[in-house]
RNA sequence: GGUGAGGUGGCAGAGCGGCUAUGCGUUCGCCUGCAGAGCGAAUCUAUAGGGGUUCGAAUCCCUUCCUCACCUCCA
């Protein structure tokens, strides 16, 4: 398949080996996680499920940042240990991630259970002059990596007069950054050099070198971690390893909210717990999936409602493939629904082959719940092609990380005595009793659907915004 | 100011030299005891403006205008 590479610019053959390695970064845990996280890991477990469902096998590796500058100053202000507030946070992440059905990376490696490996990459490259000690820690020098900026495009020359640099009389040059900072609070840890914690850029360098080596497949982020987190990842490793990093950098857009952009300052943050209670894990899925995962999506009450409304015709179609019944099947709509699974599974296919398109793949998609409908509305589906229709559905709900609320054996058995009766009632044309039953029916969060011979139902998922 | 990505029908969003997706919306139907869901038909030939290149451009080139992101911690 082919992903576009920030690096180069270019698209890239990732000439799916038996195994691809991916580092993802992930969040520091500092605060809930929110929608501009959740669509940056939705894309890559998407892309993960893909990648498997074509044979191939994934390690997938996503760190957790759990020392860092706001996670102390949030512990500080509870006045509780670091440790606390990220673990609290930590336990946050899973929370959300599990219920928007994100499938567990091979490794969730900490920041704080690494430092043993960044201290000595971090003497691997005081040892070969890429980096130096001052008064206030220990420092990359920027100028010693000519690449530098290779991956942002940015000229050093124009950083420098960019200025919005930190102030540091103890750097030799503005623009290095920090490898470790000295500190005689806590959390720290002795070094080499002097009791400290470790600098941002280093650890994702430190982890994804230990747990995938030097050139690995991918490596992937939000777009606004390209400068300067994975430049500075950059000038770290290949300046250590004197090898690639990464064949391929891979970047998700950013997610604004009402075309504004999503910040904390601006309060408007959809955290991923709101956006579960609101829309659930399916719509939430799918609004991420929505665009082209390098561009950036809007979020807005009327997409995400034009999603819900979506979602309900893939519910739809799933209890009419799986409710048909027996019956001789008609040779033409066997026929269409045979083309439109194989048209399907190629469009979806080549759609996520070429750099990840799943806009495409997930219209290919609805055009097959549209073909199933259409023979469902003309009474014709019956057993034998929704068995055509059925495993391709189910298998591309899969890659996409969909799942439609199933329906346990007695419920189903209740609900069809239900049916009976009501449709009893019906013949005998006593209304109110069947609407009485329809009532009941609904209750259980099942939506009737009457065909001419026959009545069928769905278990429509809650969705908050319904109401 | 620098760097990057973009500007496609009412909206969302593909296409990246010829066949102009797809979905939502809207209108009218069908179905139904009613309703919901579904289905059908219609609507919508849109490609920021201006120049080129070409037999032919939304797609390539030039130019103008505009938007967004990043350049500081950030997914």
């Amino acid at each position: 398949m082919k992903i576009f590479d920030t690096l180069s610019v270019t698209e890239k053959e990732l000439d799916a080996p038996a195994s691809i390695r991916i580092y993802l970064c992930g969040v520091t845990v500092y605060d809930d996680s929110h929608i501009g996280h959740a669509r940056t890991i939705i894309v890559f477990d998407t892309l993960r499920r893909f990648l498997e469902s074509q044979g191939v096998r994934v390690k997938l590796i996503q760190n957790f940042t759990d020392v860092d500058d706001k996670i102390i100053n949030r512990a500080r202000t509870e006045n509780v240990s670091a440790d606390k507030i990220s673990s609290r946070y930590i336990a946050n992440y899973f929370e959300g991630f599990d219920s928007l059905n994100v499938k567990r990376a091979d490794l969730y490696p900490k920041a704080t259970e690494h430092i043993a490996e960044m201290i000595s990459l971090i003497q691997g490259l005081v040892g070969k002059g890429f980096a130096y000690v001052s008064a206030n820690g220990v420092y990359f020098a920027v100028s010693k990596f000519t690449e530098y900026g290779k991956l942002s495009k940015k000229k050093i020359d124009e950083l420098i007069s960019g200025a919005r640099v930190e102030v540091d009389d103890t750097k030799k040059d503005p623009l290095d950054f920090a490898l470790w900072k000295f500190a005689e609070d806590e959390p720290g840890w002795d070094s080499p050099w002097g009791h400290g914690r470790p600098g941002w850029h280093i650890e994702c360098s430190a982890m994804s070198l230990k747990y995938l080596g030097s050139d690995f497949e991918i490596h992937g982020g939000g777009r606004d971690l390209i400068f300067p987190h994975h430049e500075n990842e950059i000038a770290q490793s290949e300046s250590y390893t004197g090898k690639n990093f990464a064949k391929i950098w891979m970047h998700v857009g950013m997610v604004t909210i009402n075309g504004e952009k999503m910040s904390k300052s601006l309060g408007n943050t959809k955290s991923v717990d709101f956006v579960l209670k609101k829309w659930g894990p399916n719509i939430v899925r799918l609004f991420c999936l929505s665009g082209h995962y390098s561009k950036p999506i809007d979020y807005s009450e009327d997409l995400l409602k034009e999603t819900i409304i979506k979602w309900r015709q893939v519910e739809n179609c799933y209890y009419e493939l799986i409710l048909s019944d027996d019956g001789a099947a008609d040779i033409n709509d066997e026929k269409i629904a045979r083309e439109a699974v194989k048209e399907t599974e190629k469009e979806f296919t080549e759609a996520l082959g070429s750099d990840f398109n799943t806009s495409l793949a997930t219209s290919a998609f609805f055009k097959l719940v549209k073909t199933a409908n259409q023979i469902a509305a003309s009474e014709h589906l019956v057993r034998s092609i929704a068995d055509i229709v059925l495993p391709a559905f189910e298998q591309m709900l899969d890659v996409l990380g969909l799942s439609v609320v199933r329906v346990s054996p007695e419920e189903k058995s209740k609900i069809n005595d239900l049916i009976n009766r009501r449709n009893m009632l019906r013949i005998q044309k006593d209304f109110h009793g069947a609407d009485a039953i329809r009532k009941e029916i609904s209750d259980m969060g099942i939506v009737l659907i009457d065909h001419k011979r026959r009545t069928i139902w769905m278990r429509q998922e809650k969705i908050g915004a319904d109401g």
